[in-house]
DNA sequence: CTAATATCTGAATATCATTATCAAAAAGGA
DNA sequence: TCCTTTTTGATAATGATATTCAGATATTAG
């Protein structure tokens, strides 16, 4: 697969239909909808919040919140979308086709900053080498409170 | 409070009885079963783990899941006990008396192996930082293979 | 292009972990 | 000990996600 960061959305939609009928899978107007309105919206979705914005680009599509989970756990299987488990505030979807990175997360009102550290990264493979390990994936979040929301307490 | 790594049992204890007391609650058996239950089994457990092994180690007592639910959330938000999310394999608890540290986890068999690193510890606050975050937070999780993983898919 | 077949779909239902409710029991202060 | 408040376990409720199923749709062979 060509690295994802480049895709433009035809390319992309090019990589969904090989993946789709690598597994005997058919590509239907209900999954295209999907795969446009994530890569068109670059943002963090519950799968709730993608299956009301989906609807709302695509009145023409009778659509099921039941296709939304299926659909996202077969673009995450394949590497299309990537997810992030936020405890309470639940797993949230991304596309992607943008380079590796971790998230910075506003306990207070919920934005989330992206952000990307090489020396980070080298140091778990480090730790995952000294373990023992064959490093497969990681999952790292920092929580704190972002500039707006200081101002906010301290008024 | 003390730093909780150095604390005997006993210490703990009033710890916890400290903390009951400042907030009008009571000191009950079951709470206490639970307390000690994680102490002495410094693991990952789940809720119903948790709950099981409560019971197998207290038959005298009664108890139910929601007790068990409902002191791990005491617990956790006092400090006492810290918690990992893992996605599919949902939330384990471990008790918060020792030092802070992430972890290393097979994909394979579920192992969980506990590290610290000072260095990324540093970078993340630096990160934060640099995007106008007060770090309160963070959560790193390392997921691979393990060693006898590793074996046992060469077989 | 058409027919045959396998996959997909939405709606409804099921599942599973966690949380809320409530009446009876236990804790702890006077 | 008594009285008030909190706690408990059982059960029901919740909410996110998964499954079921019959009708709709996509793909493929011809």
């Amino acid at each position: 697969m060509k690295n994802l960061e480049t895709l433009t959305y035809d390319e992309l939609l090019e990589e969904f239909k090989k993946i789709l009928k690598k597994n005997t899978l058919k590509f239907t107007s209900q999954r295209e909808a999907i795969l446009s309105t994530l890569y068109e919206n670059p943002q963090h979705f519950t799968s709730e919040n993608l299956y009301m914005l989906v609807k709302q680009k695509h009145p023409e599509l009778s659509i099921g919140i039941a296709t939304v989970y299926r659909t996202l756990s077969l673009l995450e299987e394949n590497g299309l979308v990537s997810s992030i488990s936020l405890g309470i505030q639940g797993k949230k979807f991304e596309i992607a086709n943008k380079p590796h990175h971790d998230h910075l997360i506003c306990e207070s009102c919920g934005k989330i900053v992206e952000f990307e550290n090489e020396k980070i990264e080298d140091l778990q493979h480090q730790i995952a080498k000294e373990n023992g390990f064959v490093l497969t994936d990681h999952l790292m979040q920092l929580y704190g409170i972002c500039t707006e929301c200081q101002k906010e307490q301290n008024k």
